[in-house]
This record gives structure tokens, sequence and C-alpha cells, in this order.
DNA sequence: ACAAAAACTTTACGCGCGAAAAGTTCTTTG
DNA sequence: CAAAGAACTTTTCGCGCGTAAAGTTTTTGT
């Protein structure tokens, strides 16, 4: 890199000894060029220190190099950690992601799918809000952009959904919890936003019933993503009126389990496996800080980097095919069961 | 929005009836054209949906309305909430913020700031790594891109740094612990990765020195970003040694917090301020999860708010001088403690 | 009402690159 | 070794918009 300034790839075709076009072809696909040529151009490379006009590429090629990765909700550490396997996935292989996130508001998935239109992504990856999506937004989009829907389902969108079998995570719960102990009630928002919740709940009504024995589903209240306050406000109210049909509760997911372990907590309630103990409690997610709450949380975990891994598959696969698969994939992928302190 | 498909602004400006250059004095800002003919504009807009190619204007303008926003680990609840205040703000103002996440490694801080100067930003908000950022990287490129630093502060770097004022921190939950119970020791990482710890430790160092007490600095190992991990095992190594000093614990984190916390429920050690407590554990940040531990955490407040608002308007004011302030600006924020039941 | 100022139109050029066509040189293969 | 094919060069065009200059219309102020 030494101190001469490039401007544009036509000087630094002349520095380099090759031809513009040829230059050209060697940023778009280093491999399609001569051995000879390539080494020619990449030793130019470590003199000049030189890159492509970004947006000057962009402008003209009708596909782009830019993935877009659209989760509902950033500050949930659960859409972090998938997040960075996403981008580190997509760089490897030469793409460039661009973060988003719907920060729980249908208003702002919407302006994010509007926005990411115009940045002519080759393919998006896109985790929607589930129940507060605008499906028909989001199915427009899905017509322009090759899409690949991960963790929420919205039937029929986009080319493919990569997710969690809902039925995996409760049937390792609910036969562990029976098989250990009292059977569990289902605890879970009565409004919840995310349609895993409503195959969650199924999930858990099948299990019962096939296994012998009464369901119980508590539904508590609020709205929002803060499911951490909610799920603690439910677990309040819930010790107090003090009616639960067995000891046992079995949380839709691990943020609100988390809430919950922090209402025993505050309500003197001890909870986990010793015989001692008023209350068990699992959940499912594996949250990252599950491992954290008191006592830990016994959960399903996803497999996150079998998803991850196979969102990113899939939509090159379909951004290599065109942009349009044959059929809409929909590829599920079983829990493991965590057993930790709590129940 | 009736059907009639829009290809460029020169179409547009034809339907409009409206010259193209004023059309695009009109998408560059709105206020600078003449009411009628910003009327007459968004009556089209309104017609037919056209939005101008970003790429194409990003193309030759040396002013792009980019604005980047870094953080260091992206999978903390803590950045995630800063940054959904910061995007929200840009998105206001008129900007287009991306977001990027360092995920705790130099090569990847370094790789984000080099991609970001090809998107020509008008500015950067960014959070660095702290002891493990490259110093001089982020030197070249403070000087090609304006930048404001903010939670983490390198000396010198950057047109400003807004942050928290570690002392205030600091100072309130020392005063409050020695107030109602025994003086404090101070656990933390060995070897923490953000400067504002050893801001913490001599502000600590200080106050006790002030206050006529005997500090104690407890020092746990670990790397890496999983602070609630290292701080379960410096707790478990802490209190399995059974050698405190005293029966309170300053943590310099919230999240090394969790993880101590975590440990003294494991142990079996009662923490909180009642008198039968064995332990009292207070902490700096409020992170999002800190209302749930087991007892909830007293500890000391960021004023997001304040912080956010600040460091955005900071870089406005740095957009809008051409790049550079006269001289660099630093500007911290104080604390409000937060009185919870772990202390 | 009139001059000055502001806002607009018309015209023209350039940004940095993608892409296609036609011709040239190099490499492979039987 | 000739012929075919792959890879390269040269040339040319266009993408969609920013921007500047020069001329025209509208608005503003006194």
């Amino acid at each position: 890199m030494s101190g001469s300034k490039i401007k544009n790839m036509e000087e630094f075709a002349a520095v380099s000894g090759i031809s513009r076009p040829t230059v050209s072809k060697y940023f778009h696909d280093p491999e399609s060029v001569r051995a000879s040529t390539r080494q020619r151009i990449e030793a130019a490379l470590e003199r000049h220190d030189y890159r492509p006009n970004i947006f000057a590429m962009n402008q003209n090629r009708k596909l782009t190099k830019n993935i877009g990765i659209i989760v509902p909700y950033l500050a949930d550490p659960f859409f972090a950690e998938i997040v960075r396997v996403l981008e580190r996935r997509c760089i490897d292989a030469g793409f460039s992601p661009t973060l988003f996130s719907a920060h729980g508001e249908q208003a702002l998935e919407n302006d994010i799918l509007d926005g990411l239109r115009s940045l002519k992504p080759a393919g998006v990856l896109f985790a929607p809000l589930g129940r507060l999506s605008d499906k028909s937004a989001i199915e427009a989009f899905c017509r322009d952009v090759p899409t690949v829907l991960f963790d929420s389902n919205l039937e029929g969108l986009g080319e493919a959904f990569i997710g969690s079998d809902n039925h995996s995570f409760v049937s390792q719960t609910v036969e562990y919890l029976t098989r250990t102990g009292e059977p569990p009630c289902f605890f879970e928002m009565r409004h919840p936003a995310n349609p895993n919740a409503n195959k969650r709940r199924k999930a858990y009504l099948t299990m019962m019933d096939r296994l012998g024995f009464e369901p119980h589903v508590i539904k508590i209240d609020g709205t929002g993503w803060g499911f951490e306050e909610i799920g603690r406000q439910g677990g309040l109210k819930v010790l107090h009126e003090d009616a639960l049909p067995t000891n046992t509760l079995l949380c839709s997911n691990d943020r609100l389990a988390i809430g919950l372990l922090s209402a025993c907590y505050e309500m003197g309630v001890e909870v986990g496996r010793k015989p001692e103990a008023r209350l068990r409690v699992a959940s499912h997610d594996d949250h990252p800080f599950s491992r954290f709450t008191c006592p830990s949380l016994t959960t399903a975990a996803h497999d996150y980097a079998a998803v991850s891994d196979n969102a990113v598959d899939t939509l090159f696969r379909v951004v290599e095919s065109g942009g349009r698969l044959g059929e809409r994939i929909e590829t599920l992928f079983p829990a493991r069961l965590i057993m930790r302190e709590s129940a």
C-alpha cells in the first residue's frame, strides 16, 4: 500500500496492467479470471489500496451482494445471538449483511421492508414479528425480494421457513416433567405475539391428552415485548391466588420464565426439583440468560447452529436459482432438553 | 399509488410537472423548494410511488445521509437498548443508520471500520471494544470519517466522547453501601475489556479513602464477553474460599453481578439487605435484566436517554459543521441509584 | 409598481462502474 | 500442429442521479 491514491477502477486497471473489464470481472468473482491474471491483480492490490465504489457497483447490477437480516426485537439476546451467526455466515460467503430490528413495532417492520427494497438485496433473512406483522405488506415484499423466513412461520410467505419444531420442544419437556413429578400447567401470555406460542400450547394439549393427564393452561395478561415483566406480574398474581392445580409450571418461553422465577423468589416460593421445593418451573428456548436464573432454568434448547446454518444455506440456494424455488420449503429442527435446577 | 411504474427521477419529474433538478432538490431537502412546488411533488408522490435510487444518489454526493452505529457486542441487552434509541433518533433526523456489532473481536471491529469507509457515512456513532481495540486503526478511521465515541472513551480519538460519569456511579453506590452496612469490596475482572472498569476501580479506591475505609479489590479471572459466566465462576471461587473481608460486594458491572448472584444462590448464600442475609451485592449499569435477578439488583443506572440524545445531537453538530469540531468534547452524565433488594 | 431576489427550467456534463460486442491473444485438445 | 475454445482487450453505451451554468418566471420588499 504505497501512497499513490487510486480514484477508480480505470486507474487501478492501469497500474495492474490489466484491462478494466477484466478487473471488474475479478471483483465480481476472483475465480473467474485466469490464475496468472489474478496474481497480477492481487499484486497490485497489495501495492495500492483500492476498493471498488460500492454505490457505483450496485447501481446497474440487477443482483447485488447485499443481504438483509430482519429480527423482531434485537434487545432480546436470543435474536442477538442468532444474528451474530447469520452475519458471519453471510460475510464468509462474500455477501454484505445489513441488520435491522423492528423493535416490536409493525410500523417499523414495514418501514424496514420499504427501505430494504431500495437496497436491491440478493436475499433477505427475515424473522417477522408474528401476530403483529402486516401480512399483506410482507406478501408484497416477498414477491419482489427473495426471502427466507426464520423463527416465526407466516403460512405461505417467503420461499422457505426454517425454524424449530415446537412439538419437539414441548413433547420433551412434558415427557420429562410428567415422568419425574406432577404433570405441568402451561404458563403463557393471553395474546402471544409469536405464532410459536400457539403451536406450543397445542403441542402441550396433545401431549397431555396422549399421556392421560388433564391439561391446565394459565393465561396471563400483558402486551408488548417486555416478556420478563409480564411473566413476573403474571407469576405474582398466580402465586397470590394460590390455586395452582399442580406444583409444576411449564412456561411457553424462557423470558416469561425468567420473570416468573423472579416473582417466586420475591414471594418466598422455593423452586426446584428438590423434595422440599414448592414449585417446579421449566420452559423453552434456552435463552442465553436461562443459565443464570435462580435456580437455573430447565428448558428445551433450540439448535441455534442448525437453524442459522440451514437458513443461510437455503437463502443461498434461493439466490443461486434466480430468486425462486419450485415450492415453499419448511424445515424444522428438534429441540434438546437442558436439565438444570428449576425442574 | 396508481399502477403506473416510474423508473427514474426523469419520469417522475414529468408526471409531477416539475423539472428534474428541482425534484432532486426536493429529495435532498423538502424545505428547500417553494411550498407550492412541494405540494405538487407530494401530490405526485401519492399517485405514483417513486423513490430515488439510493445508489445513484450516493454515488456523487460528497456527503451521504448514512450514519454508522457500531457497538462492541450486540448480544448484550445494554447495547441493544442504546442502539434502539440511537437508531430512532437518526431516522427521525432524516438519516439512514446502519448497525454493526464487533461481536467482541478486534478483527471484526477493524473490518467494520473498513467497510464503513466505502459507505461514505456522514458520521459514525462508535462504542469501541476498549482495551481490545486497535487504536491506530481507529485513529486512522477518525481522520477520514467524523466520529463520535460513546460508552468507552479512547483518549483523544474521535470528535467527541459521550458517556456516563463513572465516578458518579461508584460514589453513589459506595456512599449508600457504607451508610447502610459494612463497607463494600470491589468485585471485578482481572483484565477488564472496557476502560470504564478501570475508572470505576479508581473511583472506588478514592471513595473508600475519602470515607476512611480500607479498600478491598477482588480480581477474578476470565476473558471474553461472557461476563455472567465469569462472574459466576469468580463468585463460586470467592464463596468457596470464604475469606471476604466484609459482607458487601460491589460489582464493577451488572453482568458480573448477575453471574455472582447465581453463584450465591447455587451455594445457598442468602443475599439481600435483610438482617439475616449473609451478603449484600450491588453493581453498576442497570442492565435490563438486573430487575429480574434473585434478589433484584441494587445498582446505579445510566441515563440512557441523555447519553443517546447527546451522542446523536453531538454527531449532528459535527456533521453540520463540516465534519470537524474545534476541539474534542467530552460529556459525562451522572448516574442514578436504583435501590432494589440485593443491597 | 418596479427592481431585486428567489425559485424555477433548460441544458449539459460527469460520477464509477456493469455489460455487451467485436477483435485479439493465449491455452487446451486430439 | 492446427483448430477450437477460453480468456483477455478495446470500444462503446447506459444506469440514475448530482451539480453547475445560463436563462426565465415568480415572489418579495419598499
